[in-house]
DNA sequence: TATGAATGAGTATTCATTCAT
DNA sequence: CATGAATGAATACTCATTCAT
């Protein structure tokens, strides 16, 4: 682990250690505030480093969340692997629409995350750090992907990548309608808003069921 | 319709007309550039409007882009009901998944700012302008969905409004896939991250389809 | 009176009511909030008159509210003057501390706007107007300050005028410790404070007492 | 002292002196124009430093002028005590007002900020900045009134400190008749209007004189 | 490496005043 | 006279990023 807390960071895994101690408090701070909300003073504070330290780990805003989302999305496709490798024979569409909705529904973070990607995140980085991490979920889509496509029958070569896309996209999608800001939140208890008050997992399972069986049956 | 350029607004109409000149340079700045990227001063001057006359048709920058993101979603219903209300006899999925990539593929900023609703556009206002605006999109939810219901065989009641939830949903999310941050646009040009360069009609298409045929086949 | 609520106001009268309506207004939003928290906008929707009808009585911001003072100034010299010229005889130092001390203790507007004369309302003025402003102040100063000096042994002449004007400074000096903001207000409650807790008729009343003794004994 | 220019202060020695740095600007900015005319922009010029650093050091506008009044307080009170605290035996009425005026006399920057402290300055506070200035406040009146007590037999005990609330409160609301504003300045040299030329010393001299031979008398 | 003081561009919002109707 | 849109200057404060120590 690296146990380090105000001494400096020389080898390398004393460096990682660091890094891993401003994402952790980034992670901590997200989980109540928004994106928008936090500032990289609150993350100093919170990883108890000073605020140029983290600029020594992380060349912007941007790429520090974005370091949080990668995280994440790693996070995902690690269970994914996990359950997928792990088990055998075919996966139903109902069974794969569980498994999506569980590994999704416990990812709050994950979900916030996505739904910045596009608005916030993928901004002001430089094109190496954009590559990375595109580079990184590429690859990881494509190993996932194989590895659904494996357990079912009714996902065509190139289909798991794809799906996994969708699927992501979506979470994305749902996921404001499910958190939304507070005044919303505080609005939507008004009578007559009811398809408003969305809940992910419900949301999420039912979409993603019919997309699932609707391939099970085309195929 | 009250055509005015410099005058003032005296009548009603007259001052909606002044209203949506200033939505139509919000929406024309919209086009290039990202919402982050608008200040207020940028849409004052391409409406050709001071400052302060910005205040006096919204009370907050929110609420000025949230309007936009209103007519659009009004618009997408328009059309929506328009095709569904014209029609007879039932749309099958295939047909009804054409015609939403369709009326979606269209919309590039309703895209756009739906990605933005949850991140940026619903903070900063007052409760009654959440709740008026949520109150609209029930509504619009409600009857086109009932037109939905009643076009299909396979939407069962409540059905129709949850549809459309989760396209618009799926639209935001696959908006930022679509088109992304420049850094990432270049960026995505090299090898092996085919995965990631993604068309927003084709993958709402395919997503949209099973997810229909889905539907269809279950009820 | 010459009612009027919407009607225009041709006559002298009729505009003079006017004006008194809009200082009316301010007065009556005075009681509540601070000089700099009163917008004209305010002061307009109060009045039940356009902002624009504002401008065509009072020439500026500034000169609406020294409006204000002036006729504050004339309420207490009115009282003033009835108070002197309705007595016979020679008034004690004590008992002109105490008819000093009640009729500023009851003006709190008065001290009120006493307070931000020069720190606000004296700027933005044309000069006609503060000449205006200064030689009716002027003239009512040696009118009551005559009239002080007649019913007193103490005063000598030209030291009226003089002590009202001490008496006035005195009170708008004392006022702010009196009625403090509202964060000081609360400040206040802590232990060790109490000096700082002023009652305003307690301390002009003890300081006014002591002065006018001096001059009593002194001349 | 902590000599510093461009140099970044990170001693506390060093923080003092940025703080002083400031301050000072601020106070020469003061001495020709008004509270109200000096913006966060004017004192961070005069002073060679950004904006930000403004905020680095006092939380608000207003906190920055809290100081420079506290500021003002504390030489005021460092004279007084020094004069008391010199002398020997009981100072005479005439000497002590003498010694006030000559005091507050030389103190302009103070009396003019003294009459802004209520309208401005005690805004937009914290409780906590308010608390410690009053606190302030509170402890060197009650040392600076011991010691005013002390020195003379017709003071009670707490008639000490509440004479030097007195004398500022006096020394407020004569300021701004002694130093009106431009526009007033210069109508006052129409004639009639003698009365309200108004030279702070002379003022303040004559009813201090008085009022401290009445407490003298009564006493 | 680490620190945290310093920077300064960036911006939404307010509001007295004007002026077209 | 009255109205109330329109104006646009004015400004405190934030915060990502830099850089002297």
């Amino acid at each position: 682990m690296g146990q380090l807390k105000g001494r400096r960071a020389r080898s390398p895994e004393a460096k990682t250690a660091r890094r891993g101690q401003i994402l952790e408090a980034a992670q901590r701070l997200l989980t109540d505030a928004d994106l928008g909300g936090i500032a990289m003073d609150d993350v100093a504070r919170e990883a108890h480093v000073a605020k140029g330290t983290l600029y020594l780990y992380f060349r912007t805003r941007e790429e520090l969340f974005l370091g949080l989302l990668e995280q994440a999305f790693e996070g995902w496709f690690d269970e994914l692997d996990t359950k997928l490798a792990g088990g055998q024979g075919w996966i139903p569409a109902t069974a794969l629409a569980d498994l999506m909705t569980a590994s999704l529904g416990r990812r709050r973070l994950f979900r916030r995350l996505l739904a910045q990607l596009g608005p916030v995140l993928e901004h002001n980085l430089e094109d190496e750090q954009a590559l990375r991490f595109k580079w990184r979920i590429a690859g990881r889509l494509a190993t996932t992907g194989a590895l659904l496509e494996r357990r079912t029958v009714y996902l065509r070569p190139g289909d798991g990548p794809r799906l996994l896309l969708h699927l992501q996209a979506f979470a994305a999608g749902i996921q404001p309608l499910a958190e939304p800001a507070a005044v919303v939140r505080r609005v939507l208890q008004a009578p007559g808003l009811d398809v408003l008050r969305v809940e992910f997992e419900k949301e999420f399972r039912a979409a993603v069921g019919a997309l699932l069986t609707g391939l099970e049956r085309t195929n």
